[in-house]
DNA sequence: AACCAACGTTGGTGATGCCAACGTAGCACG
DNA sequence: CGTGCTACGTTGGCATCACCAACGTTGGTT
């Protein structure tokens, strides 16, 4: 279209790790973009919404669940209790362990988020039929699965 | 399948954007594990890649084609530099530019990278038909296209 | 001549994802 | 019982990727 704008070149745009970093950062700022209304990361998101879904939890199954490294997960729970969406408090069955907990507000800010994302994926998705959405998930279920479960 | 260690929260599992930043994050993994035999990351490869599809550049068009930014240019052109794969020349017809040539190892190097990067895709996408495959690309071409020509 | 735009460069910032090390606490084995 | 292994939370660090602001130099326009 506009030859003082050339696009990558080609060996890079037909390549799919290429086009999935490129959609997967695309989708990324999208969501930042989302995050930053709730002055929030995404980091903060994956474990209120591990928390709202799954219930209180240790630090350490918080990340195991998110994919986010314990000392990751020390930090980002330091801000959310900092602000007051969830609690830590020491597990009396294991004191190692801390266990935390969603509060009123910080349930209510995981399903402000949930709502955020939900418009995100529309916002990601739009060019994409129902079926081709529904393929999109298919083929990346398939791959994270075959590369997870190893 | 194990009660010890729980995939991520259902919410997100089935998320488009959060199966895209997997699956995109996987592929970087194994990308940098590419890369890393040659001692080269990302940014390099993809400013070699460019190099040897369309030829000299100046900085700023390298970067405007790679989705770079002019200043990390200017770092991965001094590693690339150094490693004598790359020649950096003032344009005698514009003293504001640099212009980017590829040495012959360099050019060979961008070979050998291409080559691993092809490995790649084929471990990525291993669990895919050809058929598969290409659907998966047109998605994500198609998303790619929707947002970026906005 | 005056202005504005582009270029390369320096020097930051932030998000994400890792890894090593430490002290504390639970657990299992001898 | 103690000894040793493991898990936990925490601190601190590192690398990559991506972006931004500012500066001086150079080209082009008016």
């Amino acid at each position: 279209m506009d030859a003082t704008a050339p696009q990558s070149p080609a060996g890079l745009r037909t390549t799919p790790s290429w086009l999935l970093n490129q959609t997967a950062s695309h989708a990324g700022r999208l969501l930042a973009e989302g995050f930053a209304a709730h002055d929030l990361r995404g980091y903060h998101y994956r474990l209120l919404a591990a928390l709202a879904e799954d219930g209180p939890a240790s630090q350490a199954d918080l990340g195991r669940r998110c994919g986010i490294d314990r000392s990751d997960v020390v930090a980002a729970v330091n801000d959310l209790a900092g602000r007051g969406l969830v609690i830590r408090a020491p597990d009396p069955a294991d004191r190692r362990r801390n266990v935390i907990s969603l509060t009123d507000t910080g349930a209510d800010e995981a399903h402000r988020m949930t709502d955020t994302v939900t418009r995100v994926q529309d916002d990601l998705l739009a060019p994409l039929s129902t079926a081709e959405r529904a393929e999109l998930t298919r083929l990346l279920t398939r791959l994270l699965d075959h590369h997870t479960r190893r």
